[in-house]
DNA sequence: CGTGCTATATAGACCAGTCGTCATAATATC
DNA sequence: GATATTATGACGACTGGTCTATATAGCACG
C-alpha cells in the first residue's frame, strides 16, 4: 500500500481508537496525528472538511465494523435468542479487552455532537440504520411485523449502548450480559448461560479499534 | 442568598447544562463563567480542584435531580408498569423540550472521563446506584428477590439511556417509549397509551438544566 | 464608629494547546 | 525537462485551564 492510503487510513484508526476511549473534542489533532504517523498538513488534504470530517469517517467505519459483526452472528445464530446473547456476549469481550476503557465506538462522539454537527449526526444515524437492518433481520425470523422487528431491534441497540456506558462506569461486563437475560423474548430462559458467561470467555472476532 | 452561594451554584448549573448538551471537554470553562456570570478566579475558590471537581459536582447534582424525580414518580405510580411507563414518557417531554439538544445529563461526561477521572467515575457510579435504588424498590413490589430486582433495575436504566442517545441522533422520542413498551414485564400491554404519548403531552416535573 | 486582623473572593497574567491555512515541497506523468 | 497533481510543515490567531497577588468582606476590639 502507498503511503498515501497508509495515511489517511491510520488517520482514520487512531480517530475511532481515540474518540472512543475519551471523545471527540479532547482527542486533539495532535494526539491523533501523533498516533497515527500522518503528516500534519495530510490530515487536511485527506479530510478537507477537517476535523469534523475526520469523525464523520471514523464514525462511519467504526458502524460499519459493528454491523459486519453483526451480521456476521446473524449468521452463526439462527434465533433471536441466540443472537442476543452472543451480541451481549462480544460486546462483553470487546469491553474487558479494553480494559473497560472503551465502549460503544460511536457513542460519545455522537452525543457530543449531535445535533451541532450535521455531518456526524447524519453518520450516526446512517450506522445505527445499517444496525437495526441487520438486527430486525435476525428478529424477523421469530416471527412478527417487519415494523415490529425493527421497534425491538432498536430498543435491543439502546439498551446494548445503555449497558455498555453502565459497564464502563461500573467496571463491570454484567451490566451488558443482563440485557440478554431480560431482553430475550421467552422470559426466564438461560439464567446459567448468562452466569458461565460472566466468567471471562472471549470471543476472537475483530473489535473497532479501542 | 449572598453572592458566594449563587456564584457557586450558577457555576454548577451552567456546568450541568453544557456538559449534557455537548460534553465535558468541549464546554470550556470561559464558556462556561460566561454563562453562569460567576467570576473566574472563583471557580478555583469554589473548586479547588479545577474542572474536573468542577464536572464532580455537575454529576452529582445532576444525577440527583433524577434520583428525585425518579422518586417522584415511584411515589405515584404504584406498579411496575405504571411506573416505568412514567418514567419513560418523562425522559420524551425533557427531550423535547430540549428539541433534542440534551438526552441524559450524565452520560455524556462519564463517557468521556470514565475511567481516566477517578473522581467523576466515582460519582457516575453514586448516581446510578441511587437511581437503581429507586428503581428497584418498585420492581421489588412486582415480586422477585431483591437481586432481581436490582439487576432488572440497571436493565431499565441502561435501554433509557441508550435511547436517549437514539432520540437524540433520530430526532425522535419513539426509542424512548419503545422502551416502556418493550421491557415491561406483562408483554402487550398498552400499545394505545404509547402512541397516545407519543403525540406531546408534556409534563411539569422540574428537569435537570439542559 | 474606626481600626486592624483574618477569611473569603477575584481579576488578570501565564503558558500550553487548539484548529485551520497556505506557500512550498515532493511526487507523478508526459 | 516541464507541467500537473499530490502532500506537507511552519505559522498564526485563538482558546484552553491554572495560578496568585490583590481586592473585598466579615468580625472583634477599643
Amino acid at each position: 500500500m502507498a503511503n498515501a492510503a497508509i495515511h489517511k487510513d491510520n488517520l482514520i484508526q487512531s480517530a475511532m481508537r481515540l474518540f472512543r476511549r475519551q471523545g471527540y473534542a479532547s482527542s486533539g489533532l495532535q494526539q491523533i496525528l501523533a498516533e497515527s504517523g500522518a503528516p500534519k498538513g495530510s490530515l487536511y488534504h485527506y479530510f478537507p472538511g477537517g476535523k469534523e470530517a475526520l469523525a464523520e469517517a471514523a464514525v462511519t467505519h467504526a458502524g460499519r465494523m459493528v454491523a459486519e459483526m453483526l451480521a456476521a452472528l446473524a449468521k452463526k445464530h439462527r434465533t433471536p435468542e441466540a443472537f442476543l446473547f452472543a451480541y451481549c456476549r462480544q460486546m462483553a469481550a470487546w469491553m474487558e479487552e479494553s480494559d473497560f476503557r472503551s465502549g460503544c465506538p460511536i457513542a460519545t462522539t455522537l452525543l457530543e455532537t449531535t445535533p451541532a454537527s450535521p455531518a456526524i449526526t447524519a453518520a450516526g444515524e446512517r450506522v445505527i440504520d445499517g444496525w437495526i437492518d441487520v438486527i430486525s433481520g435476525v428478529l424477523a425470523r421469530g416471527g412478527g411485523t417487519s415494523r415490529e422487528a425493527r421497534s425491538r431491534a432498536q430498543t435491543i441497540i439502546a439498551a446494548v449502548e445503555g449497558s455498555l456506558i453502565l459497564a464502563r462506569v461500573r467496571r463491570s461486563t454484567k451490566p451488558i450480559l443482563d440485557v440478554a437475560a431480560l431482553l430475550e423474548p421467552k422470559p426466564g430462559a438461560r439464567p446459567k448461560a448468562a452466569r458461565a458467561a460472566a466468567r471471562g470467555r472471549r470471543s476472537s472476532a475483530q473489535r473497532p479499534e479501542g
